[in-house]
DNA sequence: CTCATTTGACCCTA
DNA sequence: TAGGGTCAAATGAG
């Protein structure tokens, strides 16, 4: 759990965010942690409907604790959740966010902003900010993988940011990219890109860090109620993108499999350190028959194409932001759900993700569904299917890793 | 005018 | 201190 959990420590970049779970009052902590205890709770139900081909995801006193405490219904423990979240969140809003999306921007923008020529002149004592003590290289995001390609297009948007002659290969000066969407969505993926020294019509591109956009013209708005994972992936769950995309033209496709689509590092490294991190404490067992999948798939398996077995089932979506400035509000729609093969989506948008002035709605959602607040990040920030909740033999875990 | 790229400087890590 | 990653002003393209 890097340090940039509950309020939002530093960016990719290195420059620093408001430490907005610093001046957290005592109210936001006790929501996290009942929210937290609820997980578990419900972690715990999901349990009992199945007997995991995994090891249990937390201790087993833990998990007997709760299981015997004879919990709530699933479909009340995830209104509790996210009403609690709603209320951390919106506690976040109006104190870590202080000034909203302003202060946010403002510690953006006092980073250092040189003058060619005159840099750091001043870098004693009353200057600019200088780069404190954050890092700001390769402490970043984990690395992905490494791919020989013969183009540069992966599927993927990047901007170029930097190039250098590097000292292994002064002939094949390294590009560094970030992906397009790190300004509005936050998305910490980058690639260098060399050409091949073996053979200078193919390039080698290193990934690192894992997309956690989305592309606002491919994003489902909402789950609609008559849409379902696929068959295959009744147990499916996913977030984030990882590289290639899935029409990527390189030649990976990245099927990640449990342990690597829960990989903490990615979890910490993205947004999920936004939501996520906050309940924290919570590690995950993935059932093997489940499928597991990064990249644009994942929009199918949120709201993907229609099955008749799944058409019956009811769906709870549920969105929620973080924003600084956004509403911090939790929508719950189709919450009629039940607990049996009910699905819900959530999605949430961690608080240093959102740009400056973040109450700009740049995304695609009020285009008529209502599920997500008008916040420009919670369209690419994360939407996991909790499929097929509770009974019929489901082995569905869902689990966090801290 | 807006946005992407170029490029030199800055700064962190080893 | 060298090497490498990132920033941001300058520049160019659409």
């Amino acid at each position: 759990m890097a340090s940039s959990s509950a309020g939002g420590a530093a960016d990719g970049d290195g420059r620093s965010s408001p430490r907005a779970a610093a001046a957290a009052p005592r109210e936001l902590v006790d929501d996290l942690i009942d929210v937290r205890e609820r997980a578990t709770m419900l972690q715990t139900i999901l349990l009992q409907g199945s007997s995991p081909p995994t090891p249990m995801p937390m201790p087993m006193s833990e998990a007997s604790r709760y299981a015997s405490a004879a919990p709530e219904g699933t479909s009340e423990l995830i209104d509790r959740i996210m009403s609690r979240l709603a209320s951390a969140l919106s506690t976040l809003d109006t104190t870590g966010g202080g000034g909203g999306g302003g202060q946010l921007g403002q510690v953006q923008q006092q980073g250092r902003r040189r003058k060619k020529g005159a840099a750091a002149v001043d870098g004693s004592g009353s200057g600019p900010q200088r780069r404190s003590n954050t890092t700001r290289r390769r402490s970043h995001s984990p690395f992905v993988e490494t791919i020989t390609t013969s183009t540069l297009d992966d599927g993927k948007s990047w901007r170029k940011y930097g190039q250098k002659i590097i000292q292994d290969s002064p002939n094949n000066p390294r590009s560094y990219y970030r992906c397009t969407h790190k300004p509005d969505q936050g998305c910490r993926a980058t690639r260098q890109v060399q050409t091949s020294d073996a053979n200078p019509s193919e390039f080698v591109i290193s990934y690192y860090g894992q997309h956690t956009c989305r592309d606002p013209s491919t994003i489902p708005l909402v789950i609609q109620e008559d849409t379902t994972p696929p068959p295959d992936c009744a147990n499916l769950i996913s977030f984030g993108s990882t590289v290639g995309g899935g029409s990527a033209s390189s030649t990976h496709t990245a099927v990640v499999p449990p342990q690597a689509a829960f990989d903490p590092m990615t979890m910490t490294s993205s947004s999920f350190s936004g939501l996520f991190g906050i309940i924290g404490g919570y590690s995950c067992s993935l059932p093997a028959q489940a499928s597991y999948r990064c990249g644009s798939e994942e929009v199918h398996s949120s709201s993907g194409s229609p099955s008749p077995a799944a058409a019956q089932q009811p769906a709870a979506v549920v969105g929620s932001a973080a924003g600084v400035a956004g509403s911090s509000a939790t929508a719950v729609v189709g919450s009629s759900a039940g607990v049996a093969g009910s699905s819900a989506t959530v999605g949430s948008a961690p608080a240093e993700y959102w740009p400056r002035g973040g109450a700009s709605s740049d995304m695609a959602c009020g285009r008529g569904t209502g599920s997500f607040p008008s916040s420009p990040s919670s369209l690419g920030f994360m939407t996991g299917s909790f499929g097929s909740f509770g009974d019929a033999g489901d082995d569905d875990l869902f689990g966090f890793d801290p």
